[in-house]
RNA sequence: GGAGAGAUGGCUGAGUGGUCGAAAGCAACGGUUUGCUAAAUCGUCGUACCCCACAAGGGUACCGCGGGUUCGAAUCCCGCUCUCUCCGCCA
């Protein structure tokens, strides 16, 4: 959600930004609601403040007596008035609040103005792409691959996208896994578990609804949806909340599945470890003061780069254009690692900057001694997600035996220096 | 899953239809004072929204959440959520 002050004061940054994401939400709509909705407001509070002060006399009168009598007369259309008022706020305010989460929030000053990913920029690469095994091959290819997991049982126990890892495959996972974790801790992110499924208010404040619905798994029995992302989670770990401003900057870390419908994914995109439904990722999450979030988001990215370096795996950078932000965003980068075998990158990373934008949805504020309580601005970034790393490490590493080099940083976690 | 109890401001805790946004205490903050690692005393001490210049000032809402009854609801009624106790079940 954005600030309706900077919708009011300055609707043309808005407009702008809204055109820049390609957006099709109509603000002069949103705008008129607004003044319309302050309107009846005022009626109404005028209404009430009248039946306030009338109720405050008729507290001392004569209960029954004449004069009080003919005030509840007089006071019952007032009552009614206000009901009506009520009413039709409460409408209004309904529909207002649901436009009002149609508007994205606008993107920074740095990011490169275009309406497709083509229009991303390559903020810098990392790694010597030529470096890979000379066996490189596709993952899914791979007989190692194929022998330590099993997608077809995956299929018949679930469904299509839903993979078993076997032995040293799934060791190597918990491995990664607990690569990243320690990598956090050193870096002052404190470990957080967290639950797997949320309520419907937490998916909101994120900005997984209203939009994304169709990309979660819904349990609605119980009105829950599993999450997509441990952001979900973490991020509403302080829901409704004012922190004091020395607490801030708030770092944690959490590891956790995450469950993605990918409804519309087909084709090549999804083989093998390139997606499933579902994944292990770390996720990162930063509450921090307002003048600081943009060094924060650098120092994020900082951080996820510094794990594919350990594991020597080449990777770009990429700053996402306005048209490839996603909605909540103010500036984006991901992190695309080299899959050696299939000859292209793959998204491992991505590192946002939310501004105030989830903050206000959540109602997560700060407050600076004697101050009136301010949004916290929220960053969240992958460091990282899994399979896709784990694609790299068995193409890139893959050797003419058909086993796999362990990066160095991981064999204390692995115990053996080649997957076999 | 069954039965019961409860939910009030940062905390404790009064308040069962009418000047209650809500007593009191604690904590916190500011001042005064006292020859002292603290006490005394005075004051301040919630959030959101609306009017207004985001000032001063004024107004409205909020006593778990959502409805209802009423001229008027923290207080009565209904639904929900959460917490606690007991029973059941269970990793």
């Amino acid at each position: 959600m954005i600030d309706t002050k900077i919708l009011r004061e300055e609707p043309d940054r808005v407009r702008e930004a809204i055109a820049n994401k390609g957006s099709d939400c109509d603000l002069d709509v949103i705008l008129a609601m607004d003044t319309e909705r302050r309107q009846l407001i005022t009626a109404v509070e005028k209404l009430r403040a009248e039946q306030k002060s009338v109720n405050a006399e008729m507290a001392s009168l004569q209960k029954g007596s004449p004069e009080f009598l003919a005030k509840v007369q007089e006071m019952r259309g007032v009552a009614g008035q206000v009901k009506e008022g009520d009413a039709a706020l409460k409408a209004l305010e309904e529909t207002w609040a649901q436009q009002m989460l149609s508007i994205p929030n606008i993107p920074h000053s740095s990011v490169p103005v275009a309406p497709t990913p083509e229009g991303n920029v390559v903020h810098s690469t990392w790694g010597d792409l030529a470096s890979a095994s000379p066996f490189a091959k596709a993952h899914y290819d791979s007989e190692i691959f194929n022998r330590l997991s099993d997608f077809p049982r995956g299929s018949k126990v679930t469904g299509a996208g839903w993979p078993f890892f076997k032995g040293g495959m799934a060791r190597l996972i918990r491995s990664l896994i607990n690569f990243y974790l320690d990598q956090a801790r050193d870096h002052g992110f404190e470990e957080l578990m967290a639950p797997l499924v949320v309520n419907e208010a937490s998916a909101r404040a994120t900005g997984q609804l209203p939009d994304k619905e169709g990309q979660m798994y819904v349990i609605p029995q119980d009105g829950f949806f599993m999450i997509p992302t441990s952001e979900v989670p973490v991020t509403n770990y302080y829901r409704d909340e004012i922190l004091e401003e020395s607490e801030l900057p708030i770092y944690r870390a959490c590891y956790t599945p995450c469950f993605r419908r990918e409804a519309g994914s087909h084709g090549k995109d999804v083989r093998g470890l390139n997606r499933t439904h579902q994944f292990d990722k770390v996720e990162l999450v930063k509450w921090v003061n307002p003048s600081d979030s943009y060094d924060e988001l650098e120092s994020l990215r900082g951080h996820s780069e510094m794990l594919l370096q350990k594991l020597e795996l080449p990777y770009r950078v990429l700053l996402m254009c306005t048209g490839d932000l996603g909605f909540t965003q103010t500036k984006k980068y991901d992190l695309e690692v080299w899959a050696a075998g299939q000859e292209r990158w793959l998204e491992v990373s991505s590192c946002s900057n939310f501004e105030a934008f989830q903050a206000r949805r959540a109602n997560i504020r700060f407050r600076a001694q004697g101050e009136k309580p301010v949004h916290v601005h929220t960053l969240n970034g992958s460091g990282l997600a899994v399979p896709r790393v784990l694609a790299a490490i068995l193409e890139n590493n893959l050797q003419e035996s058909g086993s796999v080099k362990i990066p160095d940083v991981l064999v204390s976690y692995f115990g053996q220096e080649y997957l076999t």
